[in-house]
DNA sequence: AGCTATTCATAAGC
DNA sequence: TGCTTATGAATAGCT
């Protein structure tokens, strides 16, 4: 695609092949995982490498059950065997299992990257300042809606005050500031 | 990607995400094949839509023989080839290193997260309070990996003096920049 | 469903 | 293996 168009045909030279799969094999999965976001489907590759090496993406995190959803559909039956084999973890596919809802847990809810073990190791100097911004500006978020909450209980409490008030007719002789009157009428 | 940037969230209008499905299926589906006719790979991909219609690619022609050949590789480690295995645990590996990459680009890329579509309007005081604590928290160690960084940054500036002062005794009249010293001293 | 303005992905090169 | 860059592709917002 890039400094010259490509010929959509096998590439012959495996050190370019080897490449591009690892490129494209990359992109492939990152516009899976974005369909699957932004459109809230679910999806699932398989890739097998001529060298037979596989990669996989389930973006329900359960390949096992796009599978089944699969056999559903296509009317196609597997033994019930091949499924207690799945569950059966060995400790890399335990590993892959936690990385792959902690990666879940990242996209659902900021909350625990916050308070969790995020790693600034790797970050440039210029991707802290960045991130440091960005949360000082939701910082500023938070306490706009908190100001905000508390503008509306404020409202509140004027509007109950001021009916309470008409309806004791006490209104027009009030010298008091609103903020004060919940003291003045608890006697 | 196109005529403004788009946010890595689902998308709320459902005609808009409807058409964004169409197109990005399509495109998904086009980059599959691409990458198997380019590295004469073999790839599945379901896909379910949110209401349930399915759609699916199989390069070698049948999805069926894919799914078994899946079984195989992802549940079937029981058998006793020792090369399988051990293809199988170096899969694993990488799959696990592309996924704590996966979870370092989220760490990383936090700032759209953070200044893309933070909804804090159900949340309440209590809950606004805690995370406006967190972030402040985290800032705290953005700010302790940022002075680390220009700690490091100084300390190697000072040995870098400290050298060109140890290296001008010897060559006092030296015309060339500090960063060919070790070129000159390599004779 | 088509049409651009943009952003994205990536082939080469290092 | 990873990074950079020039360039081809994909696609978001419109119509």
């Amino acid at each position: 695609m890039a400094r010259g168009k490509v010929q959509m045909k096998r590439i012959e030279n495996p050190v370019h092949r080897q490449v591009t799969f690892c490129k494209r094999r990359s992109g492939l999965l990152k516009k899976a995982k974005e369909l699957s976001v932004l459109c809230d489907a679910e999806i699932g590759v398989f890739i097998f490498s001529p060298h037979g090496k596989f990669y996989e993406l389930a973006t329900n995190g359960s390949m096992q059950e796009l599978v089944e959803r699969y056999m559903k559909v296509s009317g196609g039956n597997m033994q019930p065997d091949e499924q207690a084999k799945e569950t059966q973890s060995l400790d890399a596919k335990e590993e892959i299992n936690m990385l792959k809802k902690e990666i879940e847990i990242l996209q659902k809810g900021l909350r625990y990257l916050v308070g969790g073990g995020a790693e600034h190791s790797q970050m440039t100097m210029d991707e802290l300042l960045m991130l440091e911004k960005n949360l000082e500006i939701w910082i500023c978020h938070i306490r706009s809606k908190k100001m905000e909450i508390m503008s509306k209980e404020i409202q509140l409490l004027k509007n109950k005050i001021e009916e309470s008030v008409d309806f004791s007719n006490f209104a027009s002789m009030s010298p008091y500031p609103l903020t004060i009157q919940n003291e003045i009428f608890e006697f």
